[in-house]
Formats: structure tokens, C-alpha cells, sequence
DNA sequence: GTCAATCGTATGTTAGGACATATGTACATC
DNA sequence: GATGTACATATGTCCTAACATACGATTGAC
């Protein structure tokens, strides 16, 4: 059985600063995306690659790793490595409402319904890991798209780390004020799940009243371990879910 | 300022087939989750480490690249690495539910409410790909856990993997039963949202109707690019919602 | 006393080689 | 013609060896 391989041809600059796998990455998943790799192709064997573009096997191997990390390739051992799929989406991301509606080209708004610097409760003290003095920021947010109610979002924060405040909370994102202000974040727990509207929140989402609504439930990590913020939100269900992709390891 | 720096110590077994640097992540692991290495706690460099158990350099790199992934481990340039947290749950897998209920200890039962073995139609058959004259396995099961119902599952099938017959799916999850067959999932593209019971839902799952029930959409790709199954679920909200750990790369 | 240059340290990147092992195919055998 | 074995092939694992680069702390100059 003849089988098509792909003789894929990338150019590595080695001038600049992106490390060469990651430009391989870069070419690849590219190709891949742009359908001049199509789902199903085999790809010439790592040895061969790394040749053509003049690197050593462990570099070109790396960049393959990621890829099959990503979902993007599977490698057989003893048979070789072909395309999967095209059509992965990016796995499903420490990013923020906000982040995710303007790379959709929406226009969000945020309207701060509620705001303070207080102590902290137990439980937040609990879920932040915070000592029994702490203050933190709490808010409650309401985020439009074109206009339209979207999500119903409550928010703690610890205070050591920037300051917040309503105003800020207004025009940005909360998770773009935190990067800004220097956390990097490296990963956080969620709970996705469905619950009825209640009275103040049909109200608040123009929804009816008992009208289905996800939540999700957000602690998050940055990468010196801390916990920066806990929150919980609720959307429309019928204008929001949550689409990711999993891979296998 | 003087930090506290680990002196794990691991056992590497050569003679074993577990590769070393698999082994490797597994004794870190094990002691993160043991509470050997307390979050916060900052490893010796990477040479050390490696120098300390026999390994090369590369191989300690390749474990800690691992746990750095899954979250467990920070690393910072000219810093050091320390660990993160510990309470990472696992990454949010390509399992069943049947896997999920069956793996936390309880008895999941599973009722077959229609099986087919049919035509499949246009849409499903864009959806895994499939040629206009295919056939596919079309169900639909209700999934109870203690008695109790807690999900209406349709999916459907390709039949060119293995047989699937009712009584089967009545013993078994379908994972389990496609993994038997030799399936290797490798990813899967699902939506996570919510709903209100219709009536015939709310019947099934012995809900009330316009109850908030948790849906999820999925389709499964395996090792060799094929899409294999892909379905609709609906879950009660007040017993069941996804849970997961997300991990900035 | 403050600030900037310097230096040690740890991770980041790349290279090249060697052997192990699973897979599919082609060939030889029965 | 069916079956099993041997071989080529591609990935999997592991090693040694450098050099690059970012961060923190110390040192030195002003």
C-alpha cells in the first residue's frame, strides 16, 4: 500500500530569537491549518525532516512532542507520524470572558454592580489561603455583549497584589488587570455546571425567571503558587458554553 | 533570604521497563501528593538532581518538562523550581462517565432505552466523516448511579470498529467497550452547556420539568484520525458537573 | 546611602550519537 | 495457500556536551 508523505518545506530562520523548534511548531501546525497538510497525511520520518531543515533530531523531535501534546499529530511507533486533525481547538485556556469576547470581535461592556475592600470571610480566607486579617476585593460584574446581557459574574481578589478599582473594573478585564500588574498565571481549577435562574438574576440577564443558566465555578493559580482569585459566574445558557479539546496523553 | 530547598531522594530502577524519566515523574509525584515536597518548597537544579540519581541531565529535564506540564512543577530561569500546588486534580480526561462513577466507587447501572443499527444521517455523517452509504449504531441509554437517574445519553456509533449489541451496553460503559476493541482515543472536541428538562427528560431522570440540566456534546477521534463516536448527554444539574484543572502552557 | 555594573546560578536551547523496541511487509517454509 | 520468521523502518529512550540567557545578589563606584 502506497501512502502519501507529505515533503512539507519550512523555513528556519536561525537568526532569530524564536527557538528553532518553536518555528517548526509554528510551520507545522500552520500547514496543518491551513489545509496544505491534510488530516491523514503521513509526514517523512523525524530523521528525514531534521535533515532537510538542517537540524539535529533531538530539536526536530521536540517540535514534533508538542504537536502530538497538542493534539495536532500522532506518532506510531514503527510506522511513522501522520496528521490527525485540523480542526482542534485550542485547548480550553486560562483566559477570561472578556479576553475570549474581544478576540471574537465583540465589544463587551462591563457594568461593576457592586464593589468593596473588605475582610475576607472564611471561606474565601480558605479557598485563597489567606491569613485570618486579610482584606480582599470583592465585586459583582454584569458583562454585556452588543448590548445584550451575557453574564453575571462575582469576583474575590486578593489585595497584595495590585490595586483595583471600580473604574478599572469597568473598562478591562479583570484577568487583563492582573497580567498587567505582573501575575502570570499558570493554571486553576473549574467547575462547570447548570443551574435555574433565580428572581435577581432573570432580572439582571433579562432572562426569564427559572431559565437555565451554566456556571462556573474559578480558582486560579499564578506561577509563584499563590491564589490570586477565586470567582463564581453565571451565563446565559442559551448565548454561552464552554467548547474545548481534549487530548490523550 | 534562605529557602527551603528538597533533598528527595527516589529510587530509579534500570532494570525496569518504565522508562527512567517516568519513573522519575511518578516518585516526585507521589511525593508532592504525599505531602513529602510541600508547595513552596524549591528543588535542587536540575543537574544536581540528575547527578544525584545517575541520570543524564536530559532525561531529569524530560521529567520535570512532565510535571511542569501537568502543573505540579514552576520553573523560572535563573531562579530554580518549585513546586506548585498540590492539589491539582487531573486534567479533565477522555473517560466516560461510566469510567468517572465506576473509578469514584459507585455502581452505575445502565438502561438501554433505543438501539439501531442504521443508515446514519447527513448530519451525522459530516460529523465523523462518513460516506453517504454508511451505517452507524444510533442509542440512547439512561445512566443511574445508586438507583438514582443522573444522565440521558444518545450517541452515535461507527460500525466498522466492532459489533456493538444492546446487552453489551447494558454491562458496559462505551469507552470501555471501544477501548476492548482497540480504539486508542487520542482527543475530543466537546461543548459544555446548559438546558432546561423538557418533558420527556424530566420523566426520565425523574426531574422536574424545566429542571437546569447540564448537557455535553463530544465527538472522540482515535489514534488514527478516524472520528469514532460522537453524542449528546444531559445531565441532572443537581447532581453532576464537570470538574477540571486548567494549566497555562 | 544609592545606584549600576558584574557575576554566579539555574534554566533554555541545540547538537550528535547509540541502542531498544514495535510494526508492517516480504520472504521462506510447511 | 496459509503460516511463521526475518528484516527494514520509524519511533522511543538515554547519554555526553556545549553554549545562551534570564534572574538575583553581591560588589563597587559615585
Amino acid at each position: 500500500m502506497i501512502r502519501a508523505v507529505a515533503s512539507l518545506s519550512l523555513n528556519i530562520d536561525r537568526s532569530s530569537p524564536v527557538p528553532l523548534y518553536h518555528q517548526v511548531v509554528q510551520g507545522i501546525e500552520s500547514a496543518i491549518r491551513s489545509g496544505e497538510l491534510v488530516p491523514g497525511t503521513r509526514l517523512d520520518n523525524e530523521i528525514e525532516l531534521a535533515a532537510r531543515l538542517n537540524l539535529s533530531r533531538p530539536t526536530m523531535r521536540k517540535a514534533m512532542d508538542e504537536l502530538v501534546r497538542s493534539g495536532l499529530l500522532v506518532r506510531k511507533r514503527g510506522v511513522g507520524t501522520q496528521v490527525v486533525a485540523s480542526q482542534v481547538r485550542r485547548h480550553l485556556e486560562l483566559s477570561s470572558l472578556f479576553d475570549d469576547l474581544q478576540r471574537g470581535g465583540s465589544k463587551p461592556t462591563t457594568e461593576v454592580l457592586t464593589f468593596s475592600h473588605t475582610a475576607a470571610d472564611e471561606r474565601i480566607r480558605e479557598t485563597l489561603q489567606l491569613p485570618p486579617d486579610a482584606l480582599i476585593y470583592h465585586f459583582t460584574r454584569l458583562r454585556k455583549m452588543n448590548g445584550k446581557p451575557l453574564a453575571l459574574m462575582e469576583n474575590w481578589v486578593r489585595d497584595d497584589i495590585t490595586e483595583i478599582d471600580e473604574s478599572s473594573l469597568g473598562s478591562r478585564g479583570l484577568y487583563e488587570i492582573l497580567r498587567t500588574a505582573g501575575v502570570n498565571f499558570r493554571l486553576a481549577n473549574q467547575r462547570i455546571g447548570a443551574v435555574r435562574a433565580d428572581d435577581e438574576q432573570a432580572v439582571l440577564l433579562q432572562a426569564e425567571p427559572g431559565a437555565a443558566l451554566v456556571t462556573m465555578e474559578r480558582t486560579a493559580v499564578d506561577d509563584t503558587g499563590r491564589q490570586v482569585e477565586t470567582g463564581r459566574h453565571a451565563y446565559r445558557a442559551d448565548s454561552y458554553s464552554f467548547e474545548m479539546t481534549l487530548v490523550q496523553r
